[in-house]
DNA sequence: GTATCTGCAAATTATTTGCCGTATT
DNA sequence: AATACGGCAAATAATTTGCAGATAC
């Protein structure tokens, strides 16, 4: 699983395996891969009474997102949020303007799919797409729901 | 144009015309509307000897965010950037992983009307999307080829 | 054994806020 | 005149860094 082939790059690009990066991945597993900032992998891993300094989380990610095992995200709150990568399994994200829940959206249809021609073009012009973030904003149906009730 | 019609929402609302927002909102449109940050708008008023504050160019960048004359926008720097709202002209980002440089991608084709189909299947999950992000990430032209030459 | 890694505390960066005098309506 | 606004400096929030001791290899 993913903590073996942490180990397995590490070696490859001469970094260590340690307890600590251990630790700061498997949150990402045992969380389902939430959109976690650094302060919310600390205080979980805290809460589980393993000892991690706030320092070295903030490195963890960072080296993670380079060995290419965690996608940074930012949502527009002023933190950086971290997601497993999951290679077959792309999706975009729903932001609720109302209530700042974020979904994921990772329906058949996605919009990457949708926008492979888009992307071909942009090939055409000399841009190599490696990536694409697609992020929708508005009202959850959850709040949609609230707000014709309450008003 | 945009300075006349900043007066008039600023009444409607209620809040007062100053000189400082005026001349904040005029960098935007005196730049062509780059993805400027606050600091970036404060230091060109500086060299432009117009007394402004940094604190009053975040309160200000707020406002017009809020008025609808500004967007904020994020690329994972650590820095929020605002642009121009024109709103027949929506755009996507293509941002180099190479130089940083953020491209607008201003194409007939854009991926807003791509993604039509799916924002209306959205919707009938209900999810109202009132607004959407596009951004590609990868190698720009110019970087291409001088990855080419040098490597 | 040695180079990498961690923890701590201090530094840095971007942004926000409180307060008080100033300007707009 | 009343209230909103701006400037300043201090506060806050998120993240980064320097360094000395600890640990993986």
């Amino acid at each position: 699983m993913h903590v073996d082939s942490l180990k397995k790059e590490l070696k490859e690009r001469k970094y260590r395996m340690t307890p600590q990066r251990e630790q700061v991945l498997k949150v990402f597993i045992e969380t389902n891969s939430e959109h976690l900032g650094a302060e919310e992998v600390y205080r979980y891993l805290l809460s589980k009474r393993i000892n991690v300094s706030k320092a070295t989380v903030y490195r963890t990610v960072d080296l993670l997102v380079e060995l290419g095992f965690l996608r940074k995200l930012q949502f527009d709150e002023g933190v950086y949020r971290y997601e497993l990568v999951d290679k077959d399994n792309r999706h975009s994200h729903f932001i609720c303007n109302s209530c700042g829940k974020i979904y994921e959206l990772k329906d058949a249809l996605s919009p990457e799919a949708v926008l492979k021609d888009y992307t071909e073009l942009l090939r055409t012009q000399g841009f190599d797409v490696k990536e694409l973030d697609v992020k929708f904003r508005g009202i959850c149906p959850k709040c949609s729901k609230k707000g014709r009730k309450e008003k």
